[in-house]
DNA sequence: AGGTGTGAACACTTTCACAGCA
DNA sequence: TGCTGTGAAAGTGTTCACACCT
C-alpha cells in the first residue's frame, strides 16, 4: 500500500486529457517495438509537445516515472488506460441512420478501442427495421427503453441540429451521460452530462481562415 | 474611406477562430428570421458564451457595432464572411477514398459552405477510376499534377496513419497549405502549411474519461 | 550523469468594469 | 438609457529551472 497510486483531487486541462490519450497511442507503439522505458524528452520528441509538458500532465494523476531512467512502458499504459477508462469496454448507441452514422458505424478504430455500438436508432420509419450488421435500426421515439435495454453508456450523435432538443431531453431523461455530437449546433447541456462536439465544417472554416488572412501559419489542429 | 474596416495586426488565438465561425451561423439563422439588428447580450445567450467574449472577439477585427444599439446583422454576417473567407468558394481535394473519405464526399453540409470537392485520389489501383459523383478516382502519385491541374486550395486526408508521411511531402510538394487530417496521427506540418485533426477516437476516449473521473462534469466539448 | 517531479515565472485567455458614443 | 469597445484584473495553462532521487 505504498505503490503509486493515482491519486486525483485537481481539475484536469481538458488538453491534457487530449494529451493523455495521444501519448497512450504512442506508447503502444514503443510497446510493439519492445521499448521497455521512455524519457519524457523521447516522448515529447514523439508526440510533438515538450518534457515538461508530460511530466507535467502525468503528475497529475501520479508519479510513473523513475529518476535517472524515465518511465517504464507497460506500467505507463496500464496506468493511462486506468486513467483514460480505456480498460473496460463501453456501450455506444448511435443515434442517427444516415451518411455519417453509417461511415462512423462502420469504422473498425472504435471497436479496437474498446467502443462497441449497442444500437442503432433513427426517426425515420423507412429505416426503423432495416440491418445494420448484427443490428436493427429502432426507433427513436424507444429511446430510453433502448438505453436501459442495452445498458447504454454512450451516444453519438449524427442527427439533423433540429432534432438535437427533442434527443437531448429523451437522453437525459434515459441517464446518458456523454454524448459525441455530430450536429452543427450547440447543445444545451444538462448537469452531469458531458458533451463533446465535432463540427466538420467548422474545422474547414477555420482552414479557410487560416489560408484568408496570410499569417497565422503552422499547425492549429486539435484532436476532433 | 473612413468605414468600418477589418484590421488584423493582432495574432487571433485559435479559439476566437472557432467561435466567430459559430457566430456567422447563428447569425445567418438571426438573419433568416429578419433580425435586423442583435446585441452582443443576445448573442451570448445563441452561442453559449459571454457577451464580453462576444465583443472582445469581434473587435479583433474592428469595430462592427454600434453603441446603444448593438450589430447590424447583414452587415456583420458580411464582415465575419469576410474574416473567415467564406466570401469564395475553396476547391477541396479528398485524398483517400474510403469509408470516412466517402461519408466526408457525399456530406452537403460542405459544399453548402463553399466547400466543393475538385478531385478524389486513392492509392489503391482498384478503386482509381472507379466513379464519385462526376469525377472519377486518381491515383496518389499524381498528387502533384491535380493539384495543379485543379488549382487545389485544399485536402481533405482520410487515409491510415501509415501512409500519411509521404502524402504529407508531396502535398508539400505541390504547395497545398490547408490540410483537414482524419488520420489519427500527428502530423509534421512544415512551414506554412496550415492542419487541423479530427480524431473521433480520441473524442470518445475523451468521454470514457470524463464518465470514469466522475468529476470532470457539464460541457467539455470542442467544434470539430 | 541522467531524468523525474514540482513550485515559481511566464504567457495566454477570459472576465470585469467602465468610459464613451448613439 | 443602452450597448459597444477596451484597458486592467483575474484566471488558466505552459514553460522554466532546479531540488532530488537512482
Amino acid at each position: 500500500m505504498c505503490g503509486v497510486r493515482t491519486v486525483l483531487p485537481k481539475k484536469i486541462p481538458e488538453s491534457a486529457v487530449r494529451r493523455l490519450s495521444f501519448y497512450h497511442r504512442i506508447l503502444e507503439e514503443l510497446e510493439e517495438v519492445g521499448t521497455g522505458t521512455v524519457s519524457s524528452g523521447e516522448l515529447a520528441e514523439r508526440s510533438g509537445t515538450t518534457a515538461a509538458q508530460i511530466r507535467k500532465d502525468l503528475s497529475l494523476f501520479g508519479s510513473f516515472g523513475k529518476r535517472g531512467l524515465g518511465y517504464p512502458v507497460q506500467d505507463l499504459i496500464q496506468h493511462l488506460r486506468t486513467i483514460l477508462g480505456l480498460d473496460r469496454s463501453w456501450r455506444v448507441a448511435l443515434v442517427g441512420a444516415g451518411r455519417i452514422g453509417s461511415a462512423l458505424f462502420e469504422y473498425r478504430g472504435f471497436a479496437e478501442r474498446g467502443f462497441h455500438f449497442v444500437a442503432v436508432l433513427d426517426s425515420d420509419d423507412a429505416k426503423v427495421g432495416g440491418g445494420w450488421g448484427d443490428l436493427s435500426v429502432e426507433h427513436t421515439d424507444d429511446l430510453e427503453r433502448i438505453v436501459a435495454r442495452e445498458r447504454v453508456d454512450m451516444v453519438v450523435l449524427a442527427v439533423p441540429a433540429s432534432a438535437v432538443p427533442d434527443l437531448m431531453e429523451a437522453m437525459h431523461n434515459a441517464g446518458v451521460n456523454a454524448v459525441l455530437n455530430f450536429a452543427p449546433t450547440r447543445l444545451d447541456v444538462p448537469e452531469g452530462m458531458t458533451v463533446r462536439d465535432v463540427n466538420m465544417v467548422m474545422e474547414l472554416e477555420a482552414l479557410s481562415f487560416a489560408l484568408s488572412q496570410g499569417g497565422n501559419r503552422g499547425r492549429s489542429g486539435e484532436g476532433g
